[in-house]
DNA sequence: TTGTGACTGCGAGTCCGTC
DNA sequence: GGACGGACTCGCAGTCACA
């Protein structure tokens, strides 16, 4: 799995726990919603210092981020989800 | 410890126990000498594309780049040896 | 062998909107 | 609520010469 999907499943994931929507994530972190919409999906290739801020505004680590796991079953059960 | 710093040492360490130069690594990884050096020393922002190729050219997964514990004992004995 | 300053092109990141 | 588009600015990717 690509490191952007990685990403994008994980900041996903963690959103979806703290029950927050894209546009007030956005606004906790400083990003745009669109962009958030963008890293979410894999689509975009977010520098460090984008990922620390993610990291801060969720208030985790930034290797949890980059979980390959979690991401992996995330994505799994959200394809089985929907 | 910022998280460009956390990657530099982390760099610099794995690159340092394959006993490669900064120019032999940015060939190997397809980098320019100089953009390697400002990745080591956390001057640099790079993109998760970019901390990817680095991965893979050192054999590990990304998520190692950014393990806090491993850089930080690094950077102490590093400084304690110079 | 490594650090560093300066440079250009392009993509990251923003702001508007529509569906 | 979220996906996706266009247009825009600014900073990063990538390179080189020199110390």
């Amino acid at each position: 799995m690509d490191v952007r999907q990685r990403i994008g499943w994980n900041l996903r994931r963690l959103r979806k726990e703290r029950e927050i929507s894209q546009e007030d994530f956005a606004t906790d972190s400083g990003f745009d919603r669109g962009y958030i919409s963008g890293v979410e999906r894999g689509v975009r290739n977010p520098s460090v210092l984008v990922l620390e801020r993610i990291a801060v505004a969720l208030g985790v680590d930034v290797a949890e981020l980059l979980d390959a796991q979690l991401a992996t079953r995330f994505a799994a059960s959200a394809i089985r989800l929907c």
